[in-house]
RNA sequence: GGCUGGGUGGCAGAGUGGUCAUGCAGCGGACUGCAACUCCGUUUACGCCGGUUCGAUUCCGACCCCAGCCUCCA
């Protein structure tokens, strides 16, 4: 079988920050580092979080399907991520903590280890490391000493901010419109002298009492949250690496900032790609924990459903397009993948599939992960 | 208000300048003692209005609507 393969389709996949498609070639021969934005343990994971951690199993099944040996990292965010504006935001840990009752380490541990559940039950690959920003303050804290020491930082009376507007190109990812950022900007931007600044290490504010709280060159307080991902990123991928995944909602903001510190600090682009996930769109109400009520994985399984409908569901669309959810689309998923599941045991040893057809599946699936089109094969099949 | 990206048949969701996505549902058959499972066949589509073209769902422009970001979100 082996003598007549015909050779692999190359893979391709869209990078973000050229928004165009393009072959996929590793930085380092036969190995890809992919850093992937990883759950803010607050709270449970949602479905529609989920679903973006489900694109980048799939892109990293595709990666050693393609013969790479993928150097997988997602990082923990337990400090930092704010739940307000950037001036006078709250920590989510900490509001997490008072809603629980838990203290915010107590709280971290246990979210932590529920998202675990989550992603094994929906037979996601475990990353090859994990990292969890409070592991990582001195990390942090020299990242931002040498941005400090190229002069993009200021201080104000609350944290030490990033100057944005020292790097000429800012917000190229997002295309980022800054005049009409200004012009449609719905919060002024307070101390920060521009809208695009953001938080590198924020201040215990004077009268508040921080469960997470470290001493820094610039006075106790805790990280910005997007400092976290590009020290650990550089130290467990290098300053450049392959691929950089997260959801669209990253791409304004948080991984525009990533960029900018790496490029700030280190000279040097972050990610050869930058890859998104689309959101989730439910018909009923926003796919937001700020609203209270979501839709866990627990949800599903609770109305009877399989995990792993979930995960077939997201597979019918392209991770690039907005998906709509409903019970009528998880009715019709259960079927079709009890279906699938009976024809996959007919076909019997995977070596016994006609190569033609793995041919095409491949050509689906190295073309920037068309797996609605690859399931398609697999029916035909 | 600014920026970014979308609108495909009952539902979900690919794709293409002129032949089929695919799955679920529906309809008609086959099989079965009945049913279920399975199999075969099959109906319904490209937001709206113009333009380009021999021909547009596919390209261009206006409009309407939706989503994302700008304010926490994967």
């Amino acid at each position: 079988m082996n003598s007549a393969r015909p050779t692999r389709p190359h893979l391709r996949l869209f990078d973000t920050y050229d928004r165009k498609i393009r072959d996929f070639e590793p930085l380092h021969p036969g190995r890809v580092g992919l850093y992937c934005c990883g759950p803010t343990v607050y709270h449970y994971a949602h479905i529609g979080n989920l679903r973006t951690y489900l694109f980048e199993d799939l892109l990293r099944r595709v990666l050693t399907l393609n013969g790479y040996e993928v150097n997988h990292v997602v990082n923990i965010t337990d400090v930092g991520h704010l739940v307000s504006d950037a001036d006078t935001g709250e920590d989510k840990m900490e509001v997490g903590s008072r809603r629980t009752g838990m203290n915010a380490w107590e709280m971290a541990d246990f979210y932590t280890a529920a998202f675990k559940e989550d992603i094994a039950r929906l037979n996601i690959l475990p990353p090859v490391t994990w990292c969890r920003a409070t592991d990582h303050i001195r990390e942090q804290i020299d990242f931002i000493k040498e941005l400090d020491s190229k002069g993009f930082t200021y201080i104000t009376s609350d944290g030490v901010y990033f100057d944005s507007r020292k790097l000429n190109n800012y917000g190229y990812l997002a295309r980022l419109d800054v005049t009409g950022l200004l012009e449609g900007a719905r919060v002024e931007p307070g101390e920060r002298r521009f809208v695009t600044d953001f938080a590198l290490w924020k201040f215990t504010p004077p009268d508040e009492n921080r469960q997470m709280e470290w001493e820094s060159p610039w006075g106790t307080g805790f990280p910005g949250w997007h400092i976290e991902c590009s020290a650990m990123a550089a130290k467990y991928l290098g300053n450049f690496f392959d691929i950089h995944c997260g959801g669209e909602d990253h791409i304004p903001i948080h991984h525009t900032n990533e960029i900018a510190q790496t490029e700030a600090a280190r000279g040097t682009r972050l990610a050869n790609f930058w890859m998104h996930g689309y959101f989730l769109q439910d018909d009923n109400a926003k796919m937001a924990k700020s609203k209270g009520e979501f839709l866990r994985l627990t949800t599903l399984e609770e109305r009877g459903f399989d995990p792993l409908v979930y995960r077939y569901l997201c597979l019918t669309g392209h991770y690039r397009t907005q998906m709509s959810f409903s019970w009528e689309s998880m009715e019709s998923n259960q079927v079709a993948l009890n279906r699938m599941r009976s024809a996959a045991f007919e076909w019997g040893e995977p070596g016994e599939i006609a190569e033609s057809y793995y041919q095409r599946f491949f050509e689906c699936i190295n073309d920037d992960l068309n797996m609605p089109r690859a399931l398609a094969v697999a029916w035909d099949l």
